[in-house]
Formats: structure tokens, sequence, C-alpha cells
DNA sequence: AATCAATGGTCCGATACCAGACCATTGGAC
DNA sequence: GTCCAATGGTCTGGTATCGGACCATTGATT
């Protein structure tokens, strides 16, 4: 009768909510700050649109920003042109540090790895299947040479913009989220790898690969080309468990 | 300074909790079953276990529960051997209803549609890729037989479990709980479309090009089958579009 | 200098939700 | 026949969260 009852449960039967909305609001935040949604010195949205978009009460909201203010990565002014101000830089990247994150990931890693494999692999055949119109070709290029142009320590941050952007190509409010949420799971180990510039030429060189092929309309060079790179960084990462 | 705020909160600023609990549990439990995970006079797990699988208070979870019982939906008895039994079946299909539907789903149609294709080829080809125990191949192996036997009224609900294990085989639970999430979306479409024999024959070619393909290790035979299968429904959805 | 719109800061009552203890029932095991 | 383990049923106190009203501050605009 119920024999099979621990059978799929895994998938379906897992938490409704998240055990906090405090902590998790402080996470959305700071993630949204590492993920380089916002750089050093941008303005957060006002804290009532803020606390809309995020579903929460303006009070969890505050909560949540007096932490984080707490811990100098935002600060907050009052008045007209006032507002919340991010006052965080990325920490230098750290390969102690990164060999420690990776050994308490565990094998959350694996399913972490492949979660994002799948997510981007496919987000980028959707966009490359999709016809874009001039504004969307421009200010995805504009994504790249950004990219291609970003001193190294903004690297990180307009690195995962590029690859944000190309979620947000393929017009799925479901996949962009899938995709925001799978790079949040692996950017703190992504940020701690140090940014060597052989590293950089051989990742821009992808990136262009990537791009051209969306942009061209190339589906199955989209999805090679976004595989490869993406193999690189987890090749990276699984070195660190051996 | 701000000028982008619009740009990409949109995947990173999303609510951090679902408006209400008990609602959301009420929801869960549902899909559960119209997912095909329980058939009629399965027992669900026990109110505590599953209270702490959904991550939320036994209260919240007995609440839901006396919504669905007053729904007709599932039953409780006491004592040992007890516990709370499923007493649903799904409703015929209806055209009608199927139409009306679709138009409610509106845009959030092409996003289900194109997530399901994302998470789904991507789940098959992980599948294809790892090396499966004999156990897993037997497991799997059965579900698909279980499936071509399916009498006519289990048809749908052995379908969704056929490929929800698909989605298990990759070991990846994000992986699985985004199959099962896009699969709940779309059920009550799926469940609306008639089980015509024409189809189910052609339903039943590609489920059985699928799992060979992911039992013999043909990675991209198995992307492919998948997404031909998928596109055939996709396409029959999009119909009702106009 | 006065105004005002946009923003953060504060407070309070209502309530959904939780954690845990305890009770009631049932049918198999002994 | 008695016991007992597993299950659903009930209650209570505590708290996180909400939602909405109201206050305080600021600097561009006039």
């Amino acid at each position: 009768m119920d024999a099979e009852v621990d059978w799929q449960g895994g998938a379906i039967f897992r938490p409704v909510r998240t055990g906090n909305a405090f902590e998790e609001t402080v996470q959305r935040i700071l993630e949204a700050v590492k993920l380089g949604v916002f750089g050093y010195g941008d303005r957060l949205p006002p804290e009532r649109a803020l606390a809309a978009r995020l579903g929460v009460s303006r009070e969890t909201l505050r909560e949540a920003l007096h932490s984080l203010q707490a811990a100098d990565c935002v600060e907050s002014r009052r008045g007209r042109y006032g507002g919340t101000f991010v006052t965080y830089r990325l920490p230098a990247p750290d390969l102690g540090e990164l060999a420690r994150a990776v050994r308490d990931m565990g094998t959350e890693l694996e399913d972490a790895l492949t979660y994002r494999l799948v997510l981007e692999t496919g987000a980028a055949e959707q966009a490359a299947r999709r016809e874009l119109t001039a504004e969307q070709r421009e200010r995805f290029t504009r994504h790249l040479t950004d990219l291609e142009q970003a001193p190294p320590e903004e690297y990180r941050r307009l690195d995962s913009r590029f690859h944000l952007a190309i979620a947000e190509l393929t017009g799925s409010p479901s996949l962009a989220a899938g995709v925001a949420e799978s790079r949040m799971r692996l950017n703190d180990l992504l940020n701690a790898i140090p940014v060597l510039s052989r590293n950089i030429e051989h990742s821009a060189a992808q990136h262009r690969a990537m791009a051209e092929a969306i942009l061209t309309g190339d589906i199955p060079t989209a999805r090679r080309a976004t595989e490869e790179h993406l193999e690189a960084t987890a090749a990276l990462l699984r070195g660190f468990l051996g």
C-alpha cells in the first residue's frame, strides 16, 4: 500500500517555507550584492518596494537591512534621494577558504553543479532559439563588452551579470529564477577562485563563443560552448574534493 | 547609479515565502496525489513525519488535511495501522475544461513549458550519463512496464511517475525537485487531455526510446527523444491558445 | 526661504504559525 | 484477555510576521 512512501516524496514533500523570513531576506539581499546585481555605492530599491518584491513585510525587511548595516554591508540615508546603499566589496579570493568551503558543501556540491549545468545550458539553448529584439541584442552585447573590459576587481561581478543576462533572454521567468538560484548556491565558491589572467583569457574566448552563438541563433553551439565553459570551473571545484 | 534597478531583480528579488503555509500545504498534498505519487486508497505518511518533511507544524498540516477531507480527497482513521488515506480519483478529461484552463494560464503557459523542456531534457541527459546500479535499472524498467500495461484510468498517473523516476535517476535532488515542480504546474492541463489509444501508442514508443537511451547511456538520443516527447504535448496545449 | 515629494524610522494590534505536551483509539502481539 | 505501539485528536502558551498608520529627515524645486 504505502511501501513506496520513501519513493518520491523527496521531490514533492520538500519544505513549504524557508525556516525564517528574516534570515532568508538577509541572504537574498547579500546574494544580490555578491551576484553583482548591485555594486559598491549602488542604491537598493526603496524599502516599501523591496519588501513587496520579496513578499515580506516592511518590518521584516528592515530587520534584515539593520542586520546588514551592522555587518557594514549597507548604509541607509534618510530624505528624498536617500535610500539604502551598498557598502560591501567582495573579499579577496583565498584558495584556503575555497578548499574549506568546497569540503563544507560536501555532497551538495555535485547537486548544485548538475543543477547549474542543466539550467544554464538549457537557458543558452532557449536564448539562441528566440528572436531577439534589437534592444535585447544591444543590451546583451553591452554586457559582454563590459565584462571583457572589466578591471580585475569587477570581473566576477560582471561575469555573474553576463550569465544572468542570458537567462533573462530566454523570456522564461522560472528559468531565469532557477539560474539565479543555482548561481547563488555556488557563488561563494566561484568568488573564492582567484582571477588569473590566463583563466580570464580562456573564459573570455568562451564567453564570446556563447554570445555569438546566441546572437546568431546557433543552438547546438550555444549549448556546447556553455557546457564547456561551465565544466571548466566545475572541474576546478571538484579538484578540491579529491 | 540605480538606473538598472529594474534590470535583474525579477530573478533574485522574488518572494521569499509562499503567501500561506496552510494553502501551500493543501496544494502540495493534492499535487502529490494528482502526480500519481499516491493512488486511490494509499496511505499518506503519518502526520508527524509529513509535517516535518513539509517543514510545517503539525497543526498547520492537520488544517490542510481537514480541508482535503472536507473536499472528499482523503480520509483519516485512528489507531495503529490507521492513518490518512487517499479517496481521490482523477476527474475525467474534459476538452472544454482544458481550453478554459489553458487560457487562464495565459502567458504563464509558455514559461512553464520552457521550464519543463529545459529541466526534463537536461534530466534525461544526466540520467543517461550516470552509471546506474542494477537495482536502479530494475526499478526504472518496472516503471516503464507498469506504464505500458496501465489501464486507461491509471495511465496519466503512471506517466507522471515514469517522468519523475527519470529525474530521480540523475541523483540530483535539486533537479528532481525542479522537474516535480514544473510538472505540478502543468499537471492539471496534462490530466485534462483525453487519453486516446492512438496517442498512447505514440507516447509509448517515445517512452521506450527514452528509457532505452537512458539505460544504454546514449546521451544525445536521451535528450532528443525526451524533447520530441515533450514537444508533442506542448504543441497540443499551445493549440488551445489560438 | 518655503514647499513638497520621496525616503527611512517607529509603533501597535491582529494573527498565522509553531513547539510540545497530553489524550483517545485501534488492532496486532503476547 | 491484556498490553502496547502507532496513529490521529486536542489544547495551550509563545512568537514571528504582518499590515498599516504615523513621524522625521532631506534636498531639489520654486
